[in-house]
RNA sequence: GCCGGGAUGGCGGAACUGGUAGACGCACAGGACUUAAAAUCCUGAGAACGUAUGUUCGUGCGGGUUCGAUUCCCGCUCCCGGUACCA
């Protein structure tokens, strides 16, 4: 009798061997001949305390870098810390402890949570973004940024938050409040830091197509995001003005059919219109109250006033009135649109609405069309249109830009969505921007040989203002150009600008010389398997994406060196939910993944979170679940009993060949499961599969003990991956080389897999109504003729006479018949 | 609105490329062991009818293709995620 399966006492012994061995280490050594694989997870946000969603993350990571070590890669699976943010400072402010403090402290108790789950990380490059050594490379990039006028400052209408005392993010906008504290966002323009991610939306844009490696939602949600639309731009005249109103549209083929002009709150034109006119006035203030967001602006009614002016149209000469309306928005194109109520739904309701002339000229293809009901909006053949009648769509698009071209009132253009990365944080714990402000020279970028920049950890953020503002040794600074007294930036970068390069920097985390080192990166980047979570599917990893190709241009590294994308292959694991919504403090729903692993180890929580639920769906926390795999582990360390069993009776040749198939085929299915897709719900499931037939077996003679036991090794290696404790605890005990456990996986003997008999299924009319066992190379008459021998099965065919008769190769026969 | 994904037992989920639907696990029921409990083991189970061999129905709904459809095609319904009044 085995002594019990106590999973603390293994995992820490197992976690103290693997410390001194070193054996999670990637190899850098040039002599090393294996071929590398970089497995990477999102890095954590040092909150102090580990979630289940940080646990379903790494388990998912670690099981394949576990994987492909034991399948003879040299693998490079790295952790680190995305020190910076905002929750730091709100806790400094409430302990009244620095942040950095709270930071540092923060992420070794993450560590230690980390190495009790058994992660196979390559501690040595572990990296902390809010270390000077990190963020003063960031710095060292942004200066080159701005020499190349690819960073620059600028005026713009930002999200900004009273309490918070910073501007936000778009995203960090929910519902119109700031997603912190709930206080409704102000609308402000401010001058901010930018990066010009604008002058790489093509090339972000068409490398999508080479991101076949990546979740068809991801690359579509990035292309939306990006936004690309072509159409012309076209200058309207203004009626006894110099003045011309530019518009963007996609549809130049209907410029025949505008009516009016609708421009945005926030347009010059507007404004001037304001000036003399109090209910307009009243208008656009009430515009620049309205939210930005989409649940509000799906509902919201469409509402305009004229503004008094008339635009030119630039082919006829005819005047249009030009309307102040709430739908044309400031940050997209040039703020004002041209409006084609006959071919524009939006467009459309509003001429109703205020009974502006609708106009068509556009007609189906085929048919007719009512623009008395309803817009067209397709494409079509143009009416009403002068020279251009008669022109399909298509051709009438180029047509009229080419006509507007050559007037010079118009041109082609493509237009995205994406706009410009906005950087600055009126924040203190974050990287400080390397930048000087002088009163004769402007914004001078600091030079190389005063970087870092380093931003002072004794200070007390108390929720106002940066505490960096008072900090005289800080805001001080001499200007780098002219030696005069010169103040520093006081904002901080954007967190993302960390987390946005991270993946490169553990290539050579230590380097003091560069930023990166070519020679680590050409070795492991790009990142060959990315997971994490899927709310990251547009900023981190578009501004991840644009980050690599600004290294790239900045000399760090070639094309050929690092690529072109950052990430080969990505994974966007589900959401951990327990009765069925997310866990949250708030809904008191949580599960705090160290009571799992007191009560049953790691190995048992790592076990369930790869069982419960394929990796991208969400994934239900069960309790009962959870006890289950604790109950299966336990079940196959029991395997271990058998092993001393008699072995005097006779052989039983048949179940020993099918406990060989299973094993076979279980190494099978689990290798497929690594190589596609990483269904490790469906790799354990069939391990299971193998520990139940293992548990079933009859150990009667020396062939079968033979088998058995190359049954429990091949367990044993393929549980490694998933519960590496107990994989390398039962393999001891099995009397397994370690090196077996961690360097090898078990190769599929095409022998095991050949059956000499075969069950087929055999169906009449489709219908399955009975099974035969015949010899694997038997005929279609054969198969038939014992299928017709078998009663239950020829009772369907009696009176019957064969039409047609299907052989399915080792699954199924058909017999089609029909009344003789 | 648009884009993407989905709908399979009481539950989580399986099902290669069109070939036995429901693997594996959870929960449940019955039994064994035990003074008892825990632990463990065995057995059962999609639904309906039937004592039973069994029969019929069954993968959101309606059609279609096929010898055969959870899988492919057409038309819907509902759910989830994302999002842009995009000019």
């Amino acid at each position: 009798m085995e002594e019990r399966y106590e999973a603390q006492e293994i995992e820490q012994k197992w976690q103290q061997r693997w410390e001194m061995s070193g054996i999670d280490a990637a190899s850098d050594d040039a002599q090393d001949q294996r071929p590398k694989y970089y497995c990477l997870v999102m890095f954590p946000y040092p909150s102090g305390n580990l979630h289940m969603g940080h646990v379903r993350n790494y388990c998912l990571g670690d099981a394949v870098a576990r994987y492909k070590r034991m399948q003879g890669f040299n693998v490079l699976h790295p952790i680190g810390w995305d020190a910076f943010g905002l929750p730091a400072e709100n806790a400094a402010i409430k302990n009244n402890r620095p942040p950095a403090e709270w930071t540092y402290a923060n992420i070794d108790q993450m560590r230690e949570q980390l190495k009790r789950l058994g992660l196979s990380y390559d501690w040595s490059r572990e990296i902390a973004t809010c270390r000077p050594e990190y963020y003063r490379w960031e710095q060292w990039l942004f200066t080159r940024l701005m020499q190349k006028g690819l960073a620059y400052q600028s005026n713009a209408e930002v999200n900004w938050c009273d309490p918070c005392h910073t501007v936000l993010a778009n995203e960090q906008v929910v519902d119109g409040v700031c997603w912190r504290c709930d206080t409704p966002v102000v609308r402000k323009n401010l001058k901010q830091w930018f990066i010009k991610i604008t002058a790489y939306a093509e090339e972000l844009l068409a490398d999508l197509d080479k991101l076949d490696g990546w979740p068809e939602k991801v690359v579509g949600m990035q292309r939306n995001w990006i936004g690309k639309s072509t159409g012309a731009e076209v200058s309207f005249g203004l009626e006894s003005s110099d003045e011309t109103l530019d518009i963007f549209t996609t549809r130049p083929d209907t410029l025949m059919g505008v009516t009016y002009m609708a421009v945005a709150a926030g347009h010059p034109l507007a404004k001037k219109a304001a000036e003399s006119n109090a209910e307009l006035a009243a208008f656009i203030t009430e515009c620049s109250k309205m939210s930005t967001k989409e649940a509000d602006v799906e509902t919201m009614e469409k509402k305009g006033m004229p503004t008094g002016f008339n635009a030119v149209h630039p082919i006829t000469g005819g005047l249009v009135p030009v309307w102040v309306a709430n739908f044309v928005l400031m940050g997209y194109g040039t703020g004002a649109v041209m409006s084609v109520p006959a071919h524009d739904e939006r467009d459309y309701a509003f001429a109703k609405k205020y009974d502006l002339p609708i106009r068509q000229v556009i007609r189906p293809t085929e048919g007719d069309w009512d623009i008395e009901s309803t817009a067209f909006t397709e494409q079509g053949v143009l009416i009403n249109s002068a020279d251009f009648d008669g022109l399909d769509s298509v051709t009438a698009k180029q047509a009229i830009t080419e006509h507007l071209s050559k007037q010079g009132k118009g041109s082609e253009r493509v237009q995205y969505r994406l706009r410009d990365w906005l950087v600055s944080r009126q924040r203190y714990w974050g990287a400080p921007i390397p930048v000087i402000h002088c009163e004769d020279c402007g914004a001078v970028p600091v030079p190389d040989d005063q970087l870092p920049v380093e931003l002072p950890t004794d200070l007390q953020p108390t929720g106002g203002a940066s505490p960096l503002s008072q900090c005289e040794a800080f805001v001080h600074a001499d200007c780098p150009t002219c030696g005069k007294p010169a103040r520093r930036e006081l904002d901080t970068f954007d967190t993302f600008m960390e987390s946005s390069w991270y993946m490169s920097r553990y290539t050579s985390p230590r380097s003091n010389e560069a930023m990166l080192d070519s020679a680590a990166i050409e070795r492991w980047a790009p990142v060959d398997q990315y997971i994490g979570g899927v709310e990251h599917a547009v900023l981190h990893l578009l501004y991840a994406r644009f980050y690599h190709k600004l290294m790239r241009d900045a000399g760090l590294f070639t094309s050929e060196q690092g690529g072109d994308e950052p990430f080969i292959n990505l994974l966007t694991q589900g959401m951990v939910l327990k009765d069925g919504s997310k866990m949250s403090k708030s809904k008191g729903n949580t599960v705090d993944p160290k009571a799992i692993i007191e009560r049953f180890g790691a190995d048992t929580a790592r076990l369930f979170t790869l069982f419960a639920a394929p990796p991208e769906k969400e994934l239900e926390w069960n309790d009962a679940g959870v006890e289950g795999g604790y109950r299966f582990l336990k079940r196959v360390w029991r395997l271990l009993e058998k092993l001393d069993a008699e072995t005097g009776g006779d052989e039983d040749a048949a179940a020993v060949k099918a406990l060989r198939f299973t094993i076979h085929t279980t190494i099978q299915r689990v290798t497929h499961a690594f190589e596609h897709g990483f269904a490790f719900n469906v790799a354990i499931a069939a391990l299971m599969e193998l520990a139940n037939a293992l548990q079933d077996f009859q150990i009667r003679c020396a062939v079968g003990k033979a088998v058995y036991r190359e049954g429990v090794e091949a367990l044993a290696t393929m549980l490694a991956p998933f519960v590496p404790h107990f994989a390398c605890e039962f393999a001891e005990k099995l009397g397994m080389d370690q090196v077996a456990v961690v360097a090898g996986w078990p190769k599929v003997d095409e022998t095991a897999l050949v059956q000499d008999e075969i069950t087929l299924v055999v169906q009449v009319q489709g219908k399955k109504r009975g099974e035969i066992i015949l010899a694997k190379d038997a005929s279609q008459d054969d198969a038939l003729a014992l299928a017709q021998s078998d009663a239950s099965i020829a009772k369907w065919m009696d009176g019957m006479q064969i039409v047609k008769v299907v052989l399915v190769p080792g699954r199924l026969l058909n017999i089609v018949v029909r009344p003789a």
